[in-house]
DNA sequence: GGTCGGCATTGATCTGCATCAAGGCGTCGC
DNA sequence: GCGACGCCTTGATGCAGATCAATGCCGACC
């Protein structure tokens, strides 16, 4: 259900501290009672693990925010002060070397869980690809709310075992497959995703640039397009403004494989 | 202190059954009581979060096993009867595509955890690359002591998280690093997980194949052999039987950082 | 309505690593 | 001792995808 979304330390030396988040007032903040009853990813999320007092308990936590698309969440290495829940929009998570080549590690979607390993500092990036909404819960309040409910942790774990699966098959992506195997992969990968959270269609919606994808795919900007290109006139697919629909699952699913 | 590690499904077609484990009586196999006591790994593994009088009881679960160089602890997608800990030599965890490429997602050294996720099926598969011994725990035994341990479930949630972090540095090297600086990488990565069990040296052991260094790479066994004896040219490093000898850090760094 | 800037596409060329091929070297079995 | 095999190294060549460059497209802003 998720993509890479684990925060934790790693062992590099890290720059900058988190973002200025309490913006209450800004009008993009609310201490929002009762948000959790109709949330709409709740039985997606880890969220989904909890009993409807612990639910209140949760939601007194919560703070609703609103991230502008292209908007910093937190960045790679600062001081984690919160973890999040998002709730609408996509977040993409990532790494950066010095001389500023990027590696996206995973695009979050809604229900997906941001510091899931609950780690001092966060080990990615984090920026709205398109305008994003996410449940934010100070970390320290989020961690002794998890201390004596052993079930929600289970869940996490559960997420955070998942999320490494994810990691792996994308290390199999990266180290082993050609262009046009990661592209289809990427492509049906992403329809399986919106299909989960109730979005089910042949039509598969790219918030994210060409770019957002190449540095997930550990590709070029021009060689994604040109393999989009390729799959299109190979009638796999058809690219449409802000995405694409996807004619052939055999093709596709044949490249992705395999 | 861990490479990959966590175990669980994923959404691929999964084949073959986990190897027969109970091979007692070939003299491979030991129920050994007090094995924890005297563990050389203890400390770096997850069993450090355990009180005395847990360890015992976690003792009576083990099962001490053996496994020669090239033998398979278990395959991709096979029901996971079993979780390990390694306490002696180097296994390798992989993916493999239907084709027969091949990537490796982490070695595992004494002091990992294998299943960490405790999922129903193992993810990758897992191969000892040197004579391997380690700790064995029928997986819903281990499940069912885990259950009322909060603090060892909240340990393998860190280690989960740790895996995570260090997964996404390998999707940052896959997929954005040259292959000088894959390598470089590599060696001291290896060096300084050497270091925390006990084995600091500027001389790295190198029990896996130049085929399995390609493998978690993204490389060809012929670019792996290629970059050592440019890096030994360079003066950054001597290829030694079985290894490698560090030269210069600063060089290894440089490529290695950026 | 026009210009500007960001993003995507397409073409031409280059290059890092893969592929293909040939030995070298150490170890094992007989 | 020596042939065979596995593993590694080294060299020659090829190619997938990177790089360089030009153009198109569209929405924002004045």
């Amino acid at each position: 259900m998720t993509l890479a979304s684990l925060e934790m330390t790693t062992d590099h030396a890290m720059t900058f501290a988190e973002l200025p988040a309490d913006t209450c007032g800004t009008g993009d903040c609310k201490h929002a009672r009762g948000a959790c009853d109709d949330c709409k990813v709740r039985l997606f999320s880890v969220c989904a693990a909890l009993e409807p007092d612990e639910l209140d308990e949760l939601d007194r936590l919560s703070q609703v925010k609103n991230y502008p698309a292209k908007t910093m969440l937190f960045d790679q290495g600062a001081q984690a002060g919160a973890v999040f829940n998002v709730t609408e929009g996509v977040v993409r998570l990532y790494k950066s070397l010095p001389d500023g080549r990027r590696q996206i590690v995973g695009f979050a979607l809604p229900g997906d869980f941001l510091g899931l390993a609950m780690m001092d500092r966060y080990g990615v990036a984090a920026e709205a690809v398109s305008p994003a909404r996410v449940c934010r819960f100070s970390r320290a309040a989020f961690l002794s709310y998890v201390d004596g409910k052993p079930h929600l942790l289970r869940r996490m774990h559960e997420f955070a075992g998942h999320e490494l699966s994810l990691a792996q098959d994308q290390m199999l992506l990266l180290g082993r497959r050609n262009a046009d195997e990661k592209v289809a992969a990427f492509l049906l990968n992403l329809q399986a995703r919106y299909a989960r959270i109730g979005q089910k269609s042949v039509t598969v919606p790219l918030p994210m640039s060409r770019q957002d994808i190449a540095d997930y795919l550990g590709l070029t900007i021009e060689t994604v397009s040109r393999t989009l290109t390729k799959l299109a006139k190979d009638k796999a697919l058809v690219v449409v403004p802000d995405g694409v629909r996807l004619l052939s699952m055999d093709k596709l699913d044949a490249l992705a494989a395999a």
